[in-house]
Order: C-alpha cells, then structure tokens, then sequence
DNA sequence: ATGGTTTTTACTGCGTC
DNA sequence: GACGCGGTAAAAACCAT
C-alpha cells in the first residue's frame, strides 16, 4: 500500500485541509479541524497546533443529545488535573459590565480568590496530579506534539495514577512513560532518548516504567515503531533534499521485510536508510551529522548501511525508480 | 544472575582535498 | 594535516529467561 494511503487510513478520524501545507517539506498537513491541529502528513511532525479548542470534547448524534448534553464553559481537559472543570476567578478587577470594583469588593473579591485557590488542589494526590500535568505539558510542547498526542499522555498517566500504579516510583519517569505511550500509539517518531533527555531523567527510568505501562495495559494495541517516521523526521530536521526521504522510504519498503533487520534499533535504520540514499543521490551527507541527528553512533550507521547493501542489490533493483532519480554514486553492489 | 545480541567506545589505517 | 570513511576489538547496554 502507497505509504500516503496507509497514512491516511491511520489517521481516518482526520480530515484533510486542502489548502494548508508543510513549511518544511510543502507536503499536505492533516489536521483535525475542531481541534485546529496540523500534522504533516509525511513527516509525521506537527506543525503547530494553531488554534485553541474551543469545540467541545463530546459528540453528539443527534438534535436531542445535542440539548442533553448543551453546557458552558471551556472543553474538558486531561490536562488539568480537575479536568478543567473547576470555576475559575479571572485576574481583571471588573465588573460585569467593565467598570472597576469598589475597593470593598475588590478585597473580598482578592480574599475569595485565595481561597478558592486553597480549596482547588486539595489532596496531596490531586496536587501531584497537577505537577506532573503540567511537566507533560511542557515537554509535549517542546517535543511539538499535537495536543491529541499530549491529551493521551495525560490520559495514560491518568488511568496509571488511578490504579494506584503510580505510587513509589519516579512521577517524571511515569510522565515521561506515559508520554513515549501516547507516541507510539499515535505512530509519532519520538524517542526514549529524546523524551528522557527532555525531562532530564535517566532513559532507563523511562523505559522500565514504559515496559511496565505496556504489560499493565496489555490490552491495547500500540504499533510497532515505524521506521519511515524516523526517516522523515530526519531528512526533515537535517533539511536534506526531500528526494533523498523518497528514495530512502523506497528502499526501506523493498529491504524491510528481511529478517536480517529484526531487533536492531530503528533509529539506526532510519540513519542509515537516509545515509545510503543520499549517497546514491549525490548528495552526501557526512555520516557523522547523520548519526549525530539519529542519536546513534557511526559505526551504527556503517553496520546497518553495509547490511542493507548486502540485501539488496542497489544497481539491480532501483531500475524501476521514478524518473529524475538517477544514481550517481559508485555504490558497485 | 546469565547468556546472547546489539550498540557504543576507542583506535587504526587508507584515500582525498 | 584535516576530514570522511571503513573496519575491528572490547566494553557497555539491553533483553529474555
């Protein structure tokens, strides 16, 4: 199946803008249009969630359920550790109809906002909610993730903290955890590594209370790391001539199915995808800022790239690429 | 704990600009 | 000589049992 089809079945709760597209590789973004958010839709990256949501987080069938379910106020949240649902007491010293308050009711008006601020967080529990919310917050946004991505996190830490599971062990760690869950369930190519450097936490932290997250949750199916988001990413963030993401997917699909590619780091593959087609292209890209951007080492990027070039003989096979792919490297497999 | 596999670290030699 | 590349051995990390 076209990779861009399969990613348009993945992402079917999506719809489409036509006339929106990447900055970076000027390829369609999906986007979920009540939401306001934008993925590229070839590099899997968000762009930006440009707009607030302002729908609301339920759907409804029908008229009648609509009026059932009609309410005020802001959508709720994962991201608050009340789900956002708590009254809130603006900062501005107005009245209803704009003028400024007397100072009697300013007074009460500020003594009332203490207290409701005492009374918001109340158990040591919600209070700890409410930290590591706000740490998946900001690493979700330095990680530019669309906010769906970022709910889940908060959603997964959520159902972990609920049943207890949180208790006595590292609250950045389980965050980071939940973060890396909401990645992968959504085919987002972020690392552990990255995560884990993000949040300043030990990687092995992260992973172990992933794996834990994985058996406990055992029902749900979260996909195996796709390879081609890693390359995306990396032609991307390289700024790397977009041929070479092309080339280095198509390769990828006629090698992948090897068994010689089982359990070896998917980054490493990415790298060395990327690296052998940008040999191919004439373009080269030094290994080394390559293994530096895919978070391995050179010699990674080597023993990958020299096994991918054993199975699969280059010159032979890429007689069907597409034109304006012409290979002028020396590669003589 | 253990053993098998993969990745990293550190180092060497070769060719090119 | 600096750089990119290819390779190797040994250490470290990882994972299933």
């Amino acid at each position: 199946m076209p990779l861009k089809q399969k990613e348009a079945k993945e992402l079917d709760s999506f719809k489409e803008y036509d006339q929106t597209s990447c900055p970076i590789c000027g390829k369609p973004l999906i986007g979920d249009q009540d939401k306001g958010e934008l993925i590229c839709s070839s590099c899997g990256l968000v762009v930006e969630g440009y707009n607030e949501c302002k729908g609301p987080e339920w759907k409804a069938i029908d008229m009648r359920e609509k009026e059932k379910r009609v309410r005020v106020g802001a959508p709720q949240t994962f991201l608050l550790h009340d789900l956002g649902l708590s009254t809130e007491i603006g900062p501005e010293n107005k009245d209803f109809h704009g003028k400024p308050l007397s100072s009697y009711m300013n007074m009460s008006i500020k003594s009332m906002k203490k207290w409701q601020n005492r009374i918001r967080t109340v158990s040591s529990e919600e209070r700890n909610l409410a930290v590591v919310l706000s740490k998946i917050n900001e690493v979700s946004d330095a990680l530019k993730l669309p906010k769906i991505v970022t709910e889940t996190a908060a959603h997964n830490y959520r159902i972990f903290a609920k049943k207890g599971l949180a208790k006595s062990k590292s609250i950045i760690g389980m965050a980071g955890a939940s973060i890396y869950l909401a990645c992968r369930k959504f085919e987002i190519g972020r690392s552990l590594k990255e995560i884990a450097k993000l949040m300043n936490v030990d990687k092995k932290i992260v992973a172990k209370y992933y794996r834990f997250m994985i058996k406990e949750n055992g029902k749900e199916h979260v996909p195996p790391t796709s390879i081609g988001r890693y390359v995306s990413k990396l032609v991307n963030v390289m700024k790397i001539d977009p041929r070479v993401e092309r080339l280095a997917l198509y390769i990828m699909s006629k090698t992948l199915c090897s068994k010689t590619f089982e359990g070896k780091a998917p980054s490493g593959l990415a790298a060395a995808f990327v690296y052998i087609s940008s040999v191919l292209l004439g373009e080269r890209t030094p290994q080394r800022e390559i293994a530096e951007a895919a978070e391995v080492t050179e010699v990674t990027v080597r023993n990958r790239s020299r096994e991918i070039l054993d199975n699969f003989l280059i010159r032979q096979r890429l007689k069907v690429l597409p034109k304006g792919y012409e290979i002028k490297s020396n590669y003589t497999v």
